[in-house]
DNA sequence: TTGGTCACG
DNA sequence: ACGTACGTGACCAAT
């Protein structure tokens, strides 16, 4: 049964300040009602076993009920400073705790409350609500209880409708006539004088509501009933403001409501921030790493699981289940799969877990179980096979016949979940609850190998929520027409992906060692001439004594601050160039610092001893938009724009003799794209007859002919062009092109004028978003914007900049991803021994044998042009050379 | 671990 | 008035 909480967060905290002891933190934040209501929460979390929880605030100080009754809630006391701090200390928490909340302008926390529970009511959910105003009891159903404070806030007394009736000997929904008629002090409401609680529930009980007892005052006498004519409206008035209103147009959902459970990553930070230090250790969160009891608040049911350590004398019995082995995983340790140890791994049935070690799995008697892992015809299911496949290959062991990887599916389902680990996906689709790895593992320094026993049951718990999680994710993949972006895209990429990463490029060790000597030199000289001319020593990778010697020392104008401190950033120096020689140098010690740190000692760190090549990872599940991204090192941020670093490149090389490097990159692919989708006719003709995108925007946002177009006019274009892409703004525009924001403004407007079809797509992607909470590329991959609406103007601004750019980016890397996936046949079937080796967004790397160069340069380009049929043109451009800077 | 900075598309 | 361009990862210093 599903049990939801609702709290009225003003409420209780207002008690919780004043109930509690004056509290601070070390630096001086007032914590006392944040404390009390924390402790409340947990112990109705762990008393409760909530499945859903939701905190109501109110917002703003005017509310409906002003209206009809501007003294509504006059002569209070104003909140005292030491807890309205408290208020976003609290919401914070709750964030952090993975917990819901809400608050509407114009409404009380009652009002939200009240119609929340009506429609958890409606679902057929239990409620409970928190509170310590009695009005609340009016909500009281047989499914919705009332939680009222006493004593302060330490313990609370729940109302059914058999407790109200026991009390007052009222129904529910007298409650209000109750307050009708006795008023209600704190709230200045009136009510009718002279009638109190015991007055006004004899009334009651005699006469049943506020309307009967008015309309038969005949039947009363003396000063009461004096009181009651005079007062009639006072009454009315009262009852009305007294009354909850079940109608708020409340945007959060049950979904958003859900409670997982606590997770120490995100609750630590914040308990930590605000020393609770009771807490933390009451929900294991200390110094040490958590350990599986970490949280009595995190803690549901866990299936006990038994599990077969496989060795000798029990292989048999994993041999004779395999051919009904519904998933598998493998577990390894560290974030590089290709330097990762691997832990064990787990193949589970419906009924049954079977644990290998890795040392097992190398032993010539597990000879079924390789056989089965590499033989391609069979369909393996599973978490992260990826990393599975890297890792078992770096022991000698072949992968082969991922189906489905629940990873990536969760990564389509949600691409900006960021807790796509089977612990957090377990709790997401609310199956019975695991530990996370740091719990069983401890994490970083604390990491400790476990034993057999809490390995392989661990891992067995992990498998047992695979087999569930599964079935959920093809309903929902189904259901989002996701399939074919998965099953045709995501899972055929992810092994190309591993293919492409074992292959590793091949890196010129001594050439980039070479480049080190001589930025070396460069760097040793700049360093001289800056400490001269500062007049000291300091360090000059520190932004912190930097902003020290140029703004203390130097007494440079100081153009732009940091949270910390001065801002030392290229873009500040550039501004004070023009002051002290010593800018420019910086200027150029931090061009070579970056290029000698990152790519030279960096990129030697990585080389692998043994096949003098780097083995980067792509990550298929992180970039919001559908992209990938690299690790180790990543290969996607070598330089090129500037010559000094662009060199860089010349080290990449094929890894056999004779070979050529062969790049081929997409030319304007996102504005292509961006014709494509917002179909505007002149952007579409523009690239059918294939014109300079740049130029032609410039001729139509400045009115001039082709040779009017100098270049300035060209150079805005593009800036106009880029802030098109990412979903422009006046204020972007006009930093980027070191202009005012009018006249970005009028720039982008021109560029409105100009490409009507952009200014309409523009304007319904973002109507788009904030209508379905998502917007989608054309291969259907999705990103939710929970933010769209919120009331939060930078939020809110960033969330329709987010709508804007993720179908243009989004689109383009599904483009790049089906290239890929065809690539990757082609060179199959034509028998190619060239070898695709990187991906950087828009382009595509290979190595390519002599005989095969002239095909090859044919072939990638084609292949990538005809990947999506669009209204555009899709164009490629080739390359090739002896290492990647000859490439271009 | 966080913030500043800078490399890429 | 608000204060940002979209998407990443690596390195360094300071906490």
């Amino acid at each position: 049964m599903e049990k939801l909480i609702l709290i009225d967060g003003n409420s209780i905290i207002y008690r919780a300040f004043f109930a509690m002891p004056p509290l601070n933190n070390s630096s001086g934040l007032h914590t006392n009602a944040v404390y009390g209501f924390t402790n409340m929460l947990l112990r109705l979390i762990q008393d409760e076993k909530p499945t859903h929880i939701m905190v109501a605030f109110d917002a703003g100080k005017v509310t409906f009920r002003h209206e009809g009754y501007e003294d509504y809630k006059g002569g209070r006391e104003k909140t005292p400073p030491e807890l309205s701090e408290q208020f976003p200390l609290t919401r914070e928490l709750l964030e952090s705790f993975g917990i819901c909340w809400f608050e509407l302008p114009g409404y009380e926390a009652d009002d939200i409350i009240g119609t929340i529970s009506k429609q958890a009511e409606a679902a057929g959910k239990d409620v409970l609500v928190v509170t310590g105003d009695k009005d609340m009891l009016q909500v009281v159903s047989d499914k919705v209880k009332v939680a009222l404070t006493r004593k302060g806030i330490s313990e609370v007394e729940p109302y059914g409708p058999k407790e109200i009736q026991e009390r007052y000997g009222l129904t529910p929904d007298q409650i209000i006539d109750l307050k009708g008629l006795m008023g209600d002090a704190s709230d200045n409401i009136p009510g009718v004088p002279g009638i109190g609680e015991k007055t006004a529930l004899k009334l009651l009980h005699q006469f049943g509501s506020v309307e009967e007892v008015l309309a038969r005052t005949d039947e009363l006498k003396g000063k009461m009933k004096e009181n009651l004519i005079q007062h009639a409206e006072d009454a009315r008035l009262s009852k009305r403001l007294a009354t909850i209103h079940r109608e708020v147009p409340v945007d959060r959902s049950f979904d958003d409501m859900v409670f997982r459970g606590l997770q120490e990553e995100k609750a630590g930070p914040v308990l930590r921030k605000l020393e609770f230090k009771s807490l933390l250790e009451r929900l294991s969160f200390g110094e040490g790493a958590g350990t599986a009891e970490a949280g009595e608040a995190t803690a549901r049911a866990q299936d006990e699981v038994e599990v077969v350590i496989v060795d000798e004398t029990s292989l048999q019995e994993l041999v004779n289940e395999l051919p009904g082995i519904e998933v598998m995983y493998v577990e390894s340790r560290g974030d590089n799969p290709h330097q990762s140890e691997v832990m064990g791994l787990i193949f589970s049935s419906k009924e049954r877990h079977f644990f290998v070690s890795c040392e097992f799995l190398l032993s010539a008697a597990a000879k079924p179980v390789k056989d089965w892992l590499a033989d391609p015809q069979i369909p393996k299911r599973g978490y992260d096979l990826h990393r599975a496949d890297l890792a078992l290959y770096w022991q000698g062991i072949t992968f082969a016949g991922a189906e489905f990887d629940i990873e990536l599916a969760a990564y389509l389902l949600d691409p900006t979940d960021n807790n796509q680990t089977i612990s957090g996906l377990a709790a997401k689709y609310h199956l019975p609850q695991l530990p996370s790895d740091d719990e069983v593992y401890g994490k970083g320094a604390k990491f400790k190998a476990p034993d057999p026993e809490t390995l392989s049951r661990h891992l067995a718990r992990k498998a047992l929520a695979m087999l569930r999680l599964i079935p959920l994710q093809k309903e929902e993949l189904e259901k989002n027409e996701m399939n074919r972006l998965f099953y045709e895209l995501e899972m055929p990429l992810s092994r190309i992906l591993a293919d492409m990463e074992k292959q590793g490029i091949s890196v010129n060790r001594d050439a980039l060692a070479e480049l080190g000597k001589e930025f070396e030199a460069q760097i040793s000289k700049l360093e001289k001439r800056i400490y001269e001319i500062a007049g000291l020593e300091f360090n000059l990778n520190s932004p912190k004594q930097l902003g020290e010697v140029l703004f203390d020392k130097l007494e440079l104008p100081v153009v732009k601050k940091t949270k910390t401190g001065y801002s030392t950033d290229a873009e500040v120096l550039e501004k004070l160039a023009p002051y002290n020689e010593i800018v420019q140098f910086i200027l150029e010690y931090r061009q070579l610092a970056k290029l000698q740190s990152t790519y030279v000692e960096g990129l030697l760190k990585e080389i692998r001893q043994d096949t003098g090549k780097v083995h980067t990872f792509y990550r298929q599940t992180i970039a919001a938009t559908g992209r990938l991204s690299s690790q180790y090192p990543n290969l996607q941020n070598i330089p090129i724009r500037l010559e000094e670093g662009r060199k860089i490149r010349q080290v990449f090389v094929p890894s056999e003799e004779g070979w050529s490097i062969l790049a081929a990159d997409y030319s304007q692919i996102e504005l292509r794209v961006l014709a494509h989708i917002s179909d505007d006719k002149g952007l579409q003709e523009a690239f059918l007859h294939d014109m300079d995108i740049h130029t032609k925007t410039a001729m139509d946002v400045f009115g001039v002919s082709q040779d009017q177009v100098d270049a300035n006019m060209r150079r805005s274009a593009k800036a106009v062009n880029f802030g098109i892409v990412y979903g422009i703004s006046d204020y972007g525009l006009s930093q980027n092109l070191h202009i005012t924001r009018k006249e970005a403004a009028q720039f982008i407007e021109q560029y409105f004028e100009a490409f009507k079809g952009v200014r309409r797509y523009m304007d319904e992607i973002v109507q788009e978003a904030k209508r379905n909470g998502y917007v989608t590329t054309l291969l259907e991959r999705r990103r939710y914007l929970p933010e769209i609406n919120a009331s939060n103007f930078n939020l809110r601004s960033f969330a329709e900049r987010t709508a804007m750019n993720t179908p243009i980016q989004g689109t383009a890397a599904d483009i790049i991803k089906l290239a890929m996936v065809m690539m990757d046949e082609t060179l199959r079937k034509h028998g190619l021994k060239s070898r695709m080796l990187l991906q950087v967004h828009d382009e595509l790397v290979f190595e390519v044998p002599p005989q095969e160069l002239e095909t090859m340069s044919k072939l990638v380009p084609e292949t990538m042009e005809k990947a999506l049929q669009l209204s555009v043109p899709l164009k490629a451009e080739v390359s090739s050379g002896s290492n990647w800077y000859e490439a271009k």
